[in-house]
DNA sequence: TAAAACCCTTATCTTTTGTTAACGTTTAAT
DNA sequence: ATTAAACGTTAACAAAAGATAAGGGTTTTA
């Protein structure tokens, strides 16, 4: 993955405007900010993260979308999906800075701003942007902890046929843009077997 | 679940012991946190969260455990567990201060550390305490994203029989406090299915 | 201490899912 | 433009899980 280190005025529009639902920075401080963050586009198929390495960057995906996945006995096991003004990175790699297990591949052309663990660490104990970005950070990891949680109980609560019924209504958008064997994975179900149910699901009009 | 202001000294160092794993307070600090905390013992079978309100506090657990658990269809889902030296909460519920779905249910007698979400409101806006509790709250919230990444990657992943057998091997011990219908609904099957899987895996010695 | 509630296992039957392979179609690569 | 790769569906069979019920043991509790 390559990043330079400029960022350019688009992105760093869409970026400003993104991290506003979790804090707002004034323009001295969003000055100090800037010096921080990269810019990196990734061709589709290209990764973000792979296997055995550890997870240096949070990406915010300024346009584009990637796909997370593993590797087990060989295959590639799709278990999660970001597309714009969303947050991406090998979390736990990455915050943890340990090697992770997690493979981050762009479904297309991704653009994304890019903030460094080390960047991440200088802002956190900088005078000017420590406080603000703490709370940024707690705000985010809050964020995705939510939705992990609601991800975690429609595996204990839900039948795989309820999980795509669900996604169906919630998230109809991301199955015209995503292949279905990886939508299959996502619901913990191989692919054919998400073909069955949707056979047998589908309204005869 | 009834709270009383007065924390115990007990419970204080139990506390402040196990929140260090995340940040450490000078006794300066220590003395402006302690007014914000609670203290409450719940008995056993009573509940710290149910479906339907608010959760509103995080508690940190001195002794005992819990259960988190849903209800389908008039039956309980159990989904998570919690034991001494854990935060607990309906996470969701709690930072988004909404009504939730989540039961949390004692275990046994179950003694607690309580922050209310509007005391933790207070102390991040707290002019000495703020920039700490924020820094706080991220490493708790980043912690806790990364066990949820893991168990839905094992949702992903594995199969009940994996995720029974890697549950043997790296909570073996939760195994034996807790009753075999509660795991099965956290490995997200059936107690009859579990009871299968352990004869099927039964190492006949 | 007796009754009730709870818990785990086992059996039977049904439903669902996994596995493998084939087929036609679409998409991508050369 | 042609070939190759990828994708979704379907079929057939095996494996696993769900549902239900029964039995025996334990723990609660009244």
């Amino acid at each position: 993955m390559k990043c330079h280190q400029s960022v350019s005025v688009n992105e760093l529009k869409a970026f400003r405007h993104g991290i506003a639902a979790y804090v707002n920075f004034n323009d001295e401080e969003w000055d100090a900010v800037i010096p921080f963050l990269s810019s990196s586009t990734i061709k589709k198929k290209d990764h973000f993260a792979v296997n055995g390495e550890v997870c240096e960057h949070i990406g915010f995906i300024v346009e584009g979308s990637v796909r997370f996945y593993h590797l087990k006995d060989g295959a590639e096991i799709t278990g999660y999906f970001c597309f714009e003004n969303e947050f991406v990175s090998a979390y736990k790699s990455y915050l943890t800075q340990q090697p992770g297990i997690t493979y981050i591949q762009a479904l297309e052309e991704t653009q994304l701003v890019l903030i460094s663990y080390h960047n991440m660490q200088l802002m956190l104990k900088h005078p000017l942007l420590g406080y603000k970005m703490e709370r940024f950070g707690r705000l985010v990891a809050e964020h995705y902890l939510c939705c992990y949680e609601d991800r975690v109980t429609s595996f204990i609560l839900q039948t795989p046929e309820e999980r795509y019924l669900q996604m169906l209504e919630t998230n109809g958008a991301v199955l015209l843009r995503i292949p279905q064997h990886y939508v299959a994975n996502f619901l913990g179900i191989t692919p054919v077997s998400l073909s069955r149910i949707r056979r047998r699901t589908l309204v005869h009009s």
